[in-house]
DNA sequence: TATTGTTATACTCTATAACTATA
DNA sequence: TATAGTTATAGAGTATAACAATA
């Protein structure tokens, strides 16, 4: 029993339908409400978890690379939702942080973040939810490992 | 416990990242050294399963709306990977199966995609692919049904 | 009139490369 | 020379809308 392909159960597969189902639905609640995109979105809740992070740490934290954190910085400051004050460390570097309407947008998103989660996910148990959580993990690190990197 | 959201422990989050790191390393197998594309991966694994569908049936089988199923089988059929035959019961559509070379090339993948995702889930046990597996598709199933559509 | 499939168009996410400015 | 960040450009996946052909 081992090596017949079925597309229904090859689990790249699998992920990447269930997440793109996933994203469709959490991502439209805000994106017509809010305005925000994904990687604007998790700009934001880092910056409500971290109080202040320059880009290169905002890219450690949300695994996303320089050129999306730029972009979705400058559509913030824009905006008014962010601000970015000097890093006196280092000149070519900036701090990342709420403002005051940032914040109160956060507010309005992050319990319509939960409770879409919630509504998702409303026939898992906790040790389910947990579950996956700590296999998506898993994957997520053997892929980021295995094969050495590109070719 | 309930409501205090944290990136890391946002579920489409983690999927997302999950996701994008799986097929990133899976797809760029396929990609480079068979020049197929996702959408033209599915279907011809589709189509070695189950010899000859219609682009509609293709649609349900891979996820993928008509749009995509048509141009990945334009791409394959210029290819000479697949071929389309006349559907005598309705002359609208028409029915797609893999000609030799695109059965060839079935199986040179088949097996490297297979290999590439035991190494990806080379610390799972079969439970745990298992459990993953059927995570998945209930929050497919949750995400695609839940809240009546879109608004 | 409704449905199958194609084409045009555009949006999102991501990646490669070239560039600016600091270190 | 190397690094932090920006900008230009392009590729991949997906979606909406208009269209052609057939039912």
């Amino acid at each position: 029993m081992t090596t017949t392909l079925t597309l229904e159960k090859f689990l790249p597969y699998r992920l990447s339908v269930a997440s793109n189902a996933v994203s469709s639905r959490i991502s439209g609640a805000y994106r017509k409400r809010f305005g925000l995109r994904i990687p604007e979105w998790r700009l934001i809740t880092i910056l409500a978890e971290t109080a202040s992070a320059t880009p290169a740490s905002l890219g450690d934290a949300t695994r996303m690379d320089k050129i999306a954190i730029s972009r979705a910085a400058a559509a913030l400051i824009e905006r008014g939702l962010i601000a970015a004050d000097d890093n006196p460390a280092d000149g070519r570097s900036h701090f990342l942080s709420l403002t005051e309407d940032g914040r109160a947008l956060y507010a309005d998103i992050a319990p319509m973040a939960l409770a879409a989660e919630a509504e998702l996910f409303a026939s898992f148990t906790v040790d389910e939810r947990n579950t996956l959580e700590t296999l998506l993990r898993r994957v997520e690190a053997a892929a980021l490992n295995s094969g050495g990197g590109p070719d």
